[in-house]
DNA sequence: GTTGTTTTTGAGCAGTTGTTCAAGTTAAAA
DNA sequence: TTTTAACTTGAACAACTGCTCAAAAACAAC
């Protein structure tokens, strides 16, 4: 999606209008704004991140694992410009003067947070991890891993160590 | 500064006009271009961050000290907007279409790594650091709990969890 | 086939964008 | 004081922005 790669607001109605093949009048009437088209865009794509994750989870056979090939899966199929998470990208753009979205963002990103939480607390429960940290704080883990990780393949030449570093977000989290 | 905040492509020219209070032919006179100002903003953005960094070094008994001061200090003197390196968001608004800024922008990184290298082999010959990894790698990990950590920090009510996030990057950079 | 309803179209508006440039101001040299 | 060079000003431009709305097209019910 267009959104993703370029952001909300250097992203301009002519280019939705191409993308989505449709003229400015049918556009305002389905989604009343560019910001309702853009709200929509986020939480497609944030269900769409949820459903991967949980689909990964199901065909692993422990919760770590299926964490492990989802991130991989993600790293993988990232396109030129969508390298960095759309929700993360969005908490970066938005502040207290776009409030729509700056909430909408925020809740996604704790309903994330929260899927990790539960994720994590199984795998403490099947004995696959430490009880040292509570669930809650090992998906912040996870998370500061992941958005550092991607930010960090941004950059040119770090395609052949993707490998490499996941390895090493997955050591951090067992060892944690 | 307000292309810290805003980034280059939703701060407008008229915004900067009052911010630099300077009018229109001074600043094209005196940079060229919009994007002259912004790299110029960078540049020193990315020297003030050296200079930071290589104080709290300085004033340290060890590196790893050091570091952990620069991380504090940074983290605890964010304004409103600018949680996130100036450089990081750089790196993500950039691409091939902006040449001249998305190269600036990686060799800034480029440079800041560098350094970082430096200093994780100082400490590893000091005894701080393992060697079970080499300076660069150490760098690469330092980088990415720093990113990531700025990044989870952004969410609202997380401040509270600053100093503990913090000393869970170091004890992870010390185990790795 | 005719009527009524919904959807789509694209020209156009009012405001903003990055940038230019002739005219005006200031400062230094002679 | 006059001449020359450098800098500053702000009006203006062409392109672009998000968005509206009357007219046209498509569809539905009878």
């Amino acid at each position: 999606m267009l959104f993703w790669k370029k952001g909300f607001s250097t992203t301009s109605t002519r280019d939705l209008q191409t993308v989505v093949d449709m003229r400015p009048g049918s556009i305002y009437s389905a989604f009343g704004s560019k910001e309702g088209l853009y709200s929509e865009s986020l939480k497609v794509y944030a269900t769409q991140l949820q459903l991967l994750l949980a689909s990964h989870i199901e065909n692993s056979e422990t919760v770590l694992d299926g964490l492990h090939a989802f991130v991989v899966t993600v790293l993988e199929s990232a396109e030129d410009g969508c390298e960095v998470c759309m929700l993360i990208k969005a908490s970066t753009e938005f502040d207290h003067t776009q409030p729509k979205l700056k909430t909408l963002t925020d809740d996604l990103l704790q309903q994330f947070e929260h899927d990790l939480s539960t994720l994590f607390d199984i795998a403490q429960q099947r004995g696959e991890l430490a009880n040292t940290h509570s669930p809650l704080e090992y998906a912040r883990l996870f998370q500061i891993q992941f958005t550092g990780l991607r930010s960090y393949l941004h950059r040119p030449m770090s395609k052949p160590m993707t490998e490499q570093l996941i390895g090493m977000m997955f050591t951090l989290i067992k060892n944690y």
